[in-house]
DNA sequence: CGGTCCGTTGTATCGGCGATATGAATGACT
DNA sequence: AGTCATTCATATCGCCGATACAACGGACCG
């Protein structure tokens, strides 16, 4: 039956146009079966019920966040990708407001992983930030730093979007988010004065670790050799 | 008619314990109605419409936010009531999830001026700390950064409550956002570029540690820590 | 003191919603 | 060709937000 997933297809792109057109954020499912030409069981076979249906709109709505992100990240400055990635996320917010909402926004009972794929994304490009020595804290750690405020003025944006200033609002949280985040200038000198140039030459490898993996080290030696740079850099978070 | 005023009180009180209680965030006017005794045409003279209901519920819980805020900003140093806010202002959410994202996260058509309000209390503790020097930017851009970091981490701690991190997460957020806010040091001081660094980050852990207490140290070893602390930034500078 | 008028309340109901039971229809497999 | 499982459409249920309408009650005025 590849008709059935066509018809999932069409469902989530009526859903989702008729979400952003809809001005209190919400549909009803007897107008998205109707946008398709189909009865109302059909949606519940296919989705298990409305919030069934939401969730698969807030998947749908990630793949066209990937692929905004996947369009622009192409940057040779992992850094400078990194600050697009943030106004690039802003954007999408602005011209998906609805959308937002429904992936970013906390729902009761939401199945949908948008979310964390969204974060598996920043952390994706904080990672490449590390490899080249710009990153100063764990690159889980900043991306839920990073990830939480930029949803946060994203919101409020989508709350008030009368407010003028609202690029250099977003840039200077950008700003201080990542001024805390990243290293000053290319690290070419490894060592901070306040840190241990042993902790960040561990921390630096784990992520080039973390980008590709070492051919001259078996898996085994592998994992142990990222347990012993966990411990070295002291994340707690995993 | 002072009695309307007091079944406003009433129905508000009602919406609320329903609202905190709904698993799914939501109440029915119904429910409400049947809980102080009334008919639902009395809410709809008295709130016009189920979001003016929800409004006044907001508001309402502004009330409770503000009691809250008063009864812990009383220190002596405006930039750890500063910090002391934002951690209170975890608290408000972790302890009202439902009650803070009708008060924070965007409602279509809403008309609660509720956090408006928790932004002017923001704002009137910057300028506390711009009153002693503290301050490096201005008060509104700051309570717009502040808030809106403040209000992207609580709601992932809403939608995700299963982290244990949660508080160094906040912290470290926060720290982010305050270290680009605030200056270092009391810009008063003339001497502020020959102050010892350990000295102001002796004094600065010891503002952290009268916000929230140390998980890794026993409470005599906190004890005897403050005193030393004390003994590190106590006379000498101002 | 009594009548009229206006605001308030309760009853009943409307239209829409999410969700589902149930019989008809379709297609595949034996 | 017949049987069975799957899928679909009709009809319906229960709940919701919102409102029309008439009965009730008090205030004001003659």
């Amino acid at each position: 039956m590849v008709e059935t997933e066509q018809l999932r297809a069409q469902m989530i792109e009526a859903a989702e146009g008729q979400l952003a057109a809809s001005p209190d954020f919400d549909i009803a499912t007897r107008s998205v079966c109707e946008a398709v030409g189909v009865t109302q069981p059909v949606l519940y076979r296919l989705f298990g019920d409305k919030r069934g249906l939401l969730d698969a709109v807030a998947d749908h709505g990630y793949e066209r966040y990937a692929q905004l992100k996947a369009a622009q990240e192409q940057t040779g400055d992992p850094v400078a990708d990194l600050l697009a990635g943030w106004d690039g996320h802003m954007a999408f917010a602005r011209d998906n407001p609805a959308l937002y909402q429904l992936m970013f926004a906390p729902r009761p009972w939401s199945h949908s992983r948008a979310r964390d794929r969204v974060f598996d994304l920043l952390v994706a490009a904080l990672v490449r930030c590390a490899a080249v020595g710009r990153l100063r804290i764990e690159p889980r750690a900043a991306a839920e730093m990073a990830l939480a405020a930029n949803v946060g003025i994203a919101l409020d944006h989508i709350a008030e979007p009368a407010r003028f200033d609202s690029v250099e609002r977003s840039h200077r949280l950008r700003d201080a988010v990542f001024a805390r985040v990243l290293t000053e200038s290319p690290a070419s000198d490894a060592a901070r004065d306040d840190e241990d140039p042993v902790r960040a030459a561990a921390r630096r490898l784990r992520a080039q670790l973390q980008l590709a993996a070492a051919d001259a080290l078996e898996p085994e030696e592998s994992a142990l050799l990222l347990r012993w740079l966990d411990r070295m850099t002291g994340s707690g978070s995993r």
